[in-house]
DNA sequence: ACCTGAACACCGTTCAAGT
DNA sequence: ACCTGAACACCGTTCAAGT
């Protein structure tokens, strides 16, 4: 986290009395953000709005001035995240390249953050929200490369999901499908254990092996399918 | 439901004096089978442990001599599915093929249970459970098929990737990317409405057409990818 | 408009008492 | 061993009072 984006409550100690204060100390994006933060700090048991209003340097009663509930404090972690995304998202002319940027992009974005994937495919979009421009994008280059606007959006959707489900396995723990001692599942065992040292000869994640297999599949039978019966706009 | 899991407690109204029951009444199972059936009828909102006692005939403190907390419960459902998907998937002696069954089911069962899908895949999986014999069969048709270990594992792990995010999809409010009166993305908002249009032409799930679209790519990329680089076992 | 302090509501979990 | 009844703990949310 930034400097920029650390309330400057944190430094401040002294307790504050009740009524408005001089300058605003809370706004919607800064708890989105700190809520963000936490998550990062501690993946697996979520954060309390009393953590949030702790990490604020405020009463958790005032959070309410610039959220509606918990709920909403998640649909701003989506707004911070999908922006994230489009940042990082360098354009490329080619579809399909452009497509596994945004998908390296979007599963980095949420791997992090595990307890947000669920709420993030759930909750719908705000308007004006940044991953409604980001869809417009991408379905523009789909469109342009000869899909049809149905099969583009289609497309788009499924590469999606595979990115969401990547990234739950992602944020998973490490040993979540070991075998363990079992040993009625030898071949099970045999490609658990093969595909843990591969990973670790090639310094990555048993995850990130099967996203980069998985992506590259993907975006190689999507390709095929559009050479097959395509019609170029051009 | 069947009738043969309906809790006999639910036909006979009569309150219950405190002490051990001549004939259990509950079991792990049951508790189970009893919370699938809550998150079938009510989907957004999610089972309470109370809910899940009175449709039990019980009190809530029973309950927890059957299951240590709500998690386990969540647990004991995802065993539920698993047995359920492996019942379902009829063996195929084409990898290709056995991957598509199997994916079709496990979205099948998911789908219909959105709160399930975050939990199932951030548990670690029970010893002797019923997933981890689905994962070696599949293990073995596709190592017998020419994958390595290793690759036999990411293959599965991309598909499950695939399964989830698309059970995530399909469990969404249809409305959840609908953009509405933005006219600032008329891309994105042409192929919305496009698929919308084309899924009801063809009485299916906008969702659905996605994830055909996206498991037909994904498996026509992997088989290419065998075929390119693969050294068959025999 | 925006923060504090106190209260409320809801719900998961525990545990002694009873058979 | 397994159910009841009552209590506890935790946490999200509300609201009047204060500046």
């Amino acid at each position: 986290m930034s400097a920029a984006t650390k309330p400057a409550s944190e430094v401040d100690e002294r307790p504050r009395s009740a009524g408005r204060p001089r300058v605003g100390i809370l706004s919607r994006r800064l708890i989105g953000e700190t809520a963000l933060r936490l998550l990062d700090e501690d993946r697996d048991t979520g954060f309390r709005m009393s953590d949030l209003a702790r990490a604020l340097g405020v009463r958790v009663s005032s959070l309410y001035n610039h959220v509606e509930n918990k709920a909403a404090v998640f649909a701003e972690i989506r707004e911070i995240l999908a922006e994230r995304i489009d940042g990082e998202a360098t354009p490329d002319p080619r579809w399909d390249r452009a497509l596994r940027t945004w998908a390296h992009a979007y599963r980095a974005a949420f791997a992090a953050h595990p307890a947000t994937v669920a709420y993030l495919s759930t909750l719908p979009l705000d308007a004006n929200s940044t991953v409604g421009t980001a869809y417009d994008h991408l379905a523009s280059q789909l469109q342009d490369a000869g899909w049809s606007a149905a099969e583009s959006m289609s497309v788009i959707v499924a590469v999606e999901s595979f990115v969401l489900g990547s990234a739950l396995d992602a944020s998973a723990p490490p040993d979540m499908l070991d075998p363990g001692q079992r040993t009625d599942v030898p071949r099970f065992s045999g490609a658990y254990h093969a595909r843990r040292e591969l990973a670790a000869a090639e310094g990555v994640t048993p995850a990130d092996l099967a996203f980069a297999l998985g992506l590259d599949a993907l975006l190689e039978g999507l390709r095929l399918r559009l050479g097959a019966h395509a019609t170029p706009s051009r």
